[in-house]
DNA sequence: CATGAATGAGCCTTCATTCAT
DNA sequence: AATGAATGAAGGCTCATTCAT
């Protein structure tokens, strides 16, 4: 559990970056074919990554740590409504755009202890701007905690679906106002004007 | 080709209660399990299903039916609003609570014409419900026709990742009154507010 | 063993008429897929021929047939040599043009009794005319009459497997010519010139 | 990729030789089978032979070499005939022989460039020895390089099919003398008649 | 006679995972 | 540590032939 040998660490970064080149042309992880690309016996790649799962977790790590570390600035936000949706928003955009995310969200159990921990801290994120956004009538009151995760899981799905890929990101930002923002709005604005 | 013979027709018909079954609990069709399961040869299945989304489509058909029928008699309801509503609360409900529908609805094409013919009526039917009801003004002007379809796959696919299986009806209507209804409703109370 | 019933006759001719074209265009017999094609059972076709054999042969008879008859009529011809080559020339085109033929001329042992009989006839055919044609120093002398099938059934093989389909007849007989005819006319062709 | 490890390599030859009896004694090749007969997992069957072709070609490999050394000494003999018919007998003798060559041989594609290039040579080397032969008249002026492979093609194709294996190798000697051999004496006597 | 549903052996191929080297 | 050969279950599909209707 040190630092990882030089040529084991060089090993780890080609893995993993070869297997985020295959996630983004939408190809599944398979270990042995990326021990292939990679010029490493199947066994290393073992040893580096367990299961495919924990390989894809780990190329969704980085995505996953910056949607944090924005979320976690987002409460710094005093516009409770502006808060929520942008964080709303930013998510949304990421699981679309990076094809690595929505199976690791959608995931009910992780491969990577860090991933565990992020989930977490991205749940908790969303559950206090929802709250502020709540107290500060920015939302409908009967939308709760566990709604988040459900809603931006359907409009990745939906954009993802159906729809050009080029389309997407444009795709799924409409569907989310459609939906959030459509409410949140009309009830919104009109306190902060006065 | 004209009707089976009546051997052949109990066969079908087991093949097609097998395959519910294992829809119902998630499992995939593999043309192979199912025939053993069934206690017939390989190529008897094959012949009644030649592949696994043909039998897939079957299964979901009555469903699909009933959903299509329900729909054409919508339109009669003189409150287009609730006419819209009622119709994608119920196909959402089916979704949910009938695995077989979501893939087949997702497919870009169909095994079995009848498939393509009913998934085509049920299109036009959520078209000119949303027409009519956009003409009372019981919706969003912005909301399209082309959104309905990735709008019931979100919350299908939400609902069914997320909550137990025993809630997701309920998840699902909530989620789209959620939604949905957020939408219809700052635009049709002002009136009452006079 | 009667004259068919006049419906039968009218399915045997359909079968034989479909596996002709069948056979043309390369397709191997398959009886299954003939009885679809024809709108007959498969027991049906099996009745009328019990192996896919039975039906190529009955599909090449004709040809055999027709072949048969001119090569009885090729003795009549008062210059050996020619006659022996028109025989051995319209054969290999009958083998080239005709793809039911090469497979049953190879086969060891035949489904249909007339067939036999035909090939048979054939072979004491060519015999007889090589006979007449080394007599009257018309061909080599070492050339054996077992040597006639297989020179045949090579030249029809390596005109089939190289070279074009459309120049198979022409090919063929550059074939036939570069090795018989080599062989004839140099002793053939001296006492025609005087 | 370097010398396979030393069990890997005891697989592979017992893999060729297991092909090779099947070959002898006339059964097609399928990776299935021989696995079973190997005791090897198919899977590594596919990892040494990716396709029953490869495998095949593996098998003729040995007597496609030893063909092509033969053939590129022939050019040595100073009687240009007697190296084309040395060479083309040869060449015949193997395919009767060694029931591999036939197939590879006919192939229009092959599945180990190590083949592409025996092929190759070996056309090139038949093309060069009947340029000689023809510039030293030892050969019909008509006869093309492009009618090698079919002349012998033929006589292999005929020597296997009619005749008794035992006896396979003699005739095909003599169908080659019967049409090559007639065509050159006629042109190789005159000298002597001096 | 005709039918065509049923059969099921048999071939092909892939892939996650282990373990001897 | 690294390697990569080996495994073999698993799934897909075809087709010649039989036999109940």
């Amino acid at each position: 559990m040190g630092p990882l040998r030089k040529d084991a660490a060089r090993h780890w970064e080609r893995l993993v970056s070869v297997a985020r080149a295959l996630v983004d042309e939408g190809t599944p992880l398979r270990l042995n074919d990326i021990a292939r690309r990679v010029h490493l016996g199947v066994g290393t790649v073992y040893r580096h990554f367990p299961t495919a799962e924990a390989l894809l977790e780990t190329v969704a790590t980085p995505t996953l740590e910056a949607l944090t570390a924005q979320g976690e600035q987002a409460p710094a936000d005093d516009e409770p409504g502006r808060a929520l949706a942008g964080f709303l928003a930013r998510t949304i955009e990421a699981e679309v755009t990076d094809a690595s995310l929505a199976p690791v969200t959608a995931a009910a159990t992780d491969a990577l202890s860090r991933t565990t921990e992020l989930k977490r801290t991205l749940s908790s994120v969303g559950r206090e701007l929802l709250g502020r956004a709540r107290d500060a009538g920015a939302v409908r009151p009967d939308l709760t905690a566990d709604d988040l995760v459900p809603l931006m899981c359907g409009v990745t799905y939906a954009a993802n679906v159906h729809g050009a890929p080029a389309a997407r990101v444009e795709t799924a930002r409409r569907h989310l106002a459609t939906r959030l923002g459509a409410c949140t709005s009309p009830r919104a604005e009109p306190p902060s004007r006065v």
